[in-house]
DNA sequence: TAGATACCTTATAG
DNA sequence: ACTATAAGGTATC
């Protein structure tokens, strides 16, 4: 295994690692401590996280490439962390540890329910995941609890993924479109999947056909790519800011879901305006625009613990 | 085009 | 013990 450190004193902002990656935003990584959303933070403090990527052509994906263990620590100032390659720069785009968050705080609005958030779990990144395995895990979090949506993507990697074994442990990789697209619907209901099981079969299909994929997304104006996702089956507005956000990018995308909805009835009443694409366009502008999925993601992580 | 309803499964509240 | 309710919504009518 590779091992290496980086010095969090050197990011701007430093880093929160459990906020980061339990946090919601991500269900692609793993405790092997097995306490995820335990809601200690003190014991997730300086817990290991894994996950498994895979590096096709210098991209980080799960939709294809070659198969790369990572493996993350915070402890006493540093990101530790291990892998089968030389994975820094792996480490550091899934974490965007690059990203300036004093600059991203400053272009935030001076509000009290987002400047308490902020000091709550100032060190919280957004991620940048691979789009694929964001686009299923979200299909997975309709109407889902944070704990069970990760646990879907522990069965749906261990039933239908690879396994590669490093450092004499073995670890499930997220399934590829091919995979997935193979599994039947009574497969993915065993799994406890419900009515999102046709979804995600006919969704990995779509990818793996080639009739559809989400980095194509990438490349249109925001609304425009909301839209471009939607095609997906199980995608709606929601789930195709979800992926807009946490995997392409677009740091202006605010997830409309239950706890944002609850925040807007009780601190932005007037952003309401009745259909998503106007109360998305309100809140946003409402959050600071540019960075107002930050906000959004730092909002969603306070109150769910918080209350 | 806007509004109502069904949908899997599990955990928690009452 | 047992029922109602809600969980990071979407598809369908």
């Amino acid at each position: 295994m590779n091992a290496g450190r980086i010095d969090i004193a050197g990011l701007d902002g430093g880093l929160d690692l459990q906020a980061t990656i339990e946090s919601g935003q991500s269900y692609l990584w793993r405790r092997p401590d097995g306490n995820m959303y335990d809601g200690d933070q003190q014991r997730g403090g300086d817990a290991w996280y894994e996950t498994v990527v895979r590096i096709d052509d210098g991209e980080i994906r799960l939709d294809a490439g070659d198969p790369v263990v990572v493996r993350v620590r915070q402890d006493d100032g540093f990101l530790r962390w291990e892998s089968t390659t030389d994975a820094e720069w792996i480490v550091r785009s899934l974490l965007r540890l690059d990203d300036d968050l004093p600059a991203i705080r400053a272009a935030t609005p001076d509000d009290e329910l987002l400047q308490r958030a902020y000091d709550r779990y100032w060190g919280l990144r957004l991620v940048a995941d691979p789009p694929f395995g964001t686009l299923i895990s979200f299909i997975c979090s309709a109407q889902m609890r944070v704990s069970r949506i990760h646990e879907m993507q522990v069965a749906l990697a261990e039933t239908f993924g690879d396994t590669v074994t490093a450092g004499g442990r073995s670890y499930p990789v997220f399934p590829t479109p091919e995979q997935l697209a193979a599994a039947t619907e009574s497969q993915l209901r065993d799994l406890g999947l419900g009515y999102r099981a046709p979804y995600v079969q006919r969704t990995a299909e779509m990818v793996a056909s080639g009739d559809a994929h989400p980095d194509t997304a990438r490349d249109l104006p925001y609304e425009d790519a909301r839209e471009d996702l939607t095609q997906f089956v199980g995608v709606g507005e929601k789930v195709a800011d979800c992926v807009l956000l946490f995997a392409l990018e677009f740091l202006e995308a605010v997830p409309l879901d239950t706890w944002i909805q609850t925040t807007i009835d009780e601190y932005y009443p007037d952003c309401d305006r009745g259909n998503y694409a106007e109360t998305s366009r309100a809140i946003r502008e409402r959050l600071g625009g540019e960075y107002a999925g930050y906000a959004q993601t730092y909002v969603f992580h306070y109150l769910r613990n918080e209350e």
